[in-house]
DNA sequence: GCCAACGTTGGC
DNA sequence: GCCAACGTTGGC
């Protein structure tokens, strides 16, 4: 199982609207690029992720889990772009901030630092139980 | 609101 | 195939 981290604005699809979709989740759609593109082809069912709120929030606010692998998406007839599912699995306990994983040595080598723009992007299971520790999970 | 980073597009 | 121009994203 491979661990991921969705990036969105708040104010263009929220983790309170992912978790008011329950289990049935939702497209991860209207992603343009291509990098973002090829690690949800890469994304297989029961894989988990972090949904991170970038602009206003810029934090870790829950977990969520893929539910649907990659399929066209919906919202463009352009053939090139597809996406996943994924539904809520739990909020953070603790939002983890940008600060606090920019404050955290051993999250240096993360691509949400290293690669700002990238909305989807992998994680490793390393960062993924330290993000965890640090938002009071586990 | 600004700016840096970076991806895409189009002309050559 | 290169590169300049431009658009978008995200942090500050």
């Amino acid at each position: 199982m491979a661990y991921w981290l969705f990036k969105s604005e708040p104010d263009t699809w929220s983790w309170a609207q992912q978790s008011a979709r329950g289990d049935q989740g939702e497209e991860w759609n209207g992603v343009r690029n291509y990098q973002a593109r090829n690690f949800m082809r890469q994304m297989e069912i029961g894989d988990q992720g972090f949904f991170y709120h970038s602009q206003t929030e810029k934090a870790v606010v829950g977990l969520v889990e893929v539910i649907a692998t990659s399929h066209p998406d919906s919202t463009t007839d352009d053939p090139r772009w597809d996406c996943v599912d994924i539904k809520a699995l739990c909020p953070m306990p603790r939002p983890v901030s940008l600060e606090m994983v920019k404050a955290e040595p051993l999250l240096a080598e993360m691509a949400l630092l290293r690669q700002s723009r990238l909305s989807v992007q992998p994680v490793t299971p390393e960062a993924w139980d330290i993000i965890c520790k640090m938002g009071g999970l586990e």
